[in-house]
DNA sequence: TTAAAAGTGTATATTTGTGTATGTTTTATG
DNA sequence: CATAAAACATACACAAATATACACTTTTAA
C-alpha cells in the first residue's frame, strides 16, 4: 500500500498526519512546502498531487483533501499518537491558568487519553496541598478543563490561591468540597454555588 | 569475503558505509564521484555496478541499493563468529517494520552480543530523536525485539512516527516513558497501559 | 470592497542515473 | 621491446525525476 512513495512523499504523509493530529486539518501547500525545506510552493502541491494519485490522499466533495483509511498495521498497538499538553507548575487566582508563566514545558500524552473537544493540562502536584490519600509530591494529574461536575467528581478548585484537588457535592445552595479523608487537617470546604472549578482530575500519574 | 576487490572498490565501500551510518542513506552516484576523487559520474556507477555484480551490494525492491554484508569494525568480534542483523533507517507509519525499503544493509554482530530465541535488529540514531544523553548521531543500537519490559529498561518506542528511546515505566494503568534527563524539551510521554514496546536496546555501538 | 492567504499553471532549472564514445594506464605475451 | 588486450577514467549527452520562479485565479477574512 505504502511502498511505492518516495522519501519526500513518506516525510510529507508524517507531517500531514502530525498536522492532522495537532491541528485538526491537512497542511496548507505552503505550510507544508516549509515543513518539507522547499522554496516554491509548487513542489508541495505536486506532492499532494502524487499523493492523491496513489490514493492515499482523496479530495472531499469540499475540494479539501483527506486521508484515505489508513491500513491498520498488526503491531497497532505499539505506534502511539500524542498530543501536547501544557504543564502547570503552580496555579494561582488572578492569573490566568495558561498565563506563559505557568508553563513548565509541553508533555506527550497518548491521544487515547484525550476526548476530543476538551482542553487538558497537566498540574504538578506540590506538598499537601493535595490532600488525597493517592495523590503524592510530584504526581502529575491530568485535567480536563470544564466547569461543571457531577457529585462525586475529583476536581480541582483553586482556594485562597491554592490548587486544591477534592470531591465535589452540589447540595441546596451550596458547593460542598470534600476530602477523601476527613481528618484534622484535612476538613471539607463549603463554598457558595456560584463557584466555579477549573477542571475534573482525569488521573494521576506517578512519576 | 571481500579478497577479490580492487583498493577502489574497497574505498568506495567504506564511503558508502560512512555514508550509511552517518547520512542514512547510500551516497549518489556523483557523492560517490567526489569521494573517490573521479571526475566524471560514470567511473563510480560502474563502481557500484560491480559491487552489485561481486554481491557486496544488492537492490531493494524500491531499485536502491542495500550492503548485504557490514561488519562493525573495531574489534566487535573480527574473528569471531558472528550473525546477521538488519539495519533499519527509518521508521515510518504505515509500514511494518521490517519492510523491504527500511532495510539499509545486513550487518554482522557478533553472536556473543546475542540471545539465542530473540530476534534482532539495529538502528541508526538520528538527530536529537534520540534523548539520552550517550546515544549521539549516528551511534547504532542494537535492540532485541520484544514487546514487554521492565520498569527501568531502555525501550524503543514508536512515538508520532518517531522512533524513541527511553526508561519504561509502568505504574497504575499507564506507561510512562521518562527521558534520562528532563527539561524543557525533553520530558515524560504518558500512554495507555496497552501500548507495545518495539523492543529492548541492548548495546549502544558508537562508530 | 479590499487585502492577504491559498491553490495552481507555465516555463525553466537542477539533480540523478545511465548510455556511447574515447582516452589512458597496466599487463601479458610473442 | 612492441603492442594488443584488458582494465580503468574521462567527456559529454540525454531522459526522467525533482525543484524553483513567478504570475494568475480563487478563497477567506477584515
Amino acid at each position: 500500500m505504502f511502498y511505492d512513495l518516495s522519501d519526500k512523499e513518506l516525510e510529507a504523509l508524517k507531517i500531514i498526519r502530525n498536522s492532522l493530529v495537532h491541528q485538526g486539518s491537512i497542511p496548507s501547500v505552503r505550510e507544508l512546502m516549509i515543513g518539507l525545506g522547499y522554496k516554491s510552493p509548487r513542489s508541495s502541491a505536486v506532492i499532494l498531487r502524487t499523493l492523491e494519485e496513489k490514493e492515499i490522499l482523496r479530495k472531499k466533495s469540499d475540494g479539501r483533501y483527506q486521508i484515505v483509511d489508513f491500513e491498520i498495521p498488526e503491531d497497532y498497538g505499539s505506534r502511539a499518537q500524542t498530543i501536547k499538553v501544557p504543564l502547570l507548575g503552580s496555579v494561582a487566582c488572578g492569573i490566568p491558568i495558561f498565563a506563559d508563566e505557568n508553563i513548565e514545558a509541553e508533555v506527550s500524552i497518548s491521544i487515547e487519553m484525550i476526548k476530543s473537544g476538551y482542553k487538558y493540562f497537566l498540574l504538578r502536584a506540590e506538598g499537601d496541598s493535595m490532600d488525597e490519600a493517592d495523590i503524592n509530591d510530584g504526581d502529575l494529574l491530568l485535567i480536563r478543563q470544564q466547569q461543571d461536575a457531577d457529585n462525586g467528581d475529583r476536581v480541582l478548585a483553586l482556594i485562597d490561591d491554592e490548587a486544591t484537588v477534592k470531591e465535589y457535592n452540589r447540595s441546596g445552595g451550596m458547593v460542598i468540597l470534600k476530602p477523601k479523608s476527613t481528618n484534622k487537617i484535612h476538613q471539607p470546604i463549603i463554598l457558595k454555588s456560584d463557584f466555579r472549578i477549573q477542571g475534573i482530575v482525569e488521573e494521576v500519574i506517578s512519576l
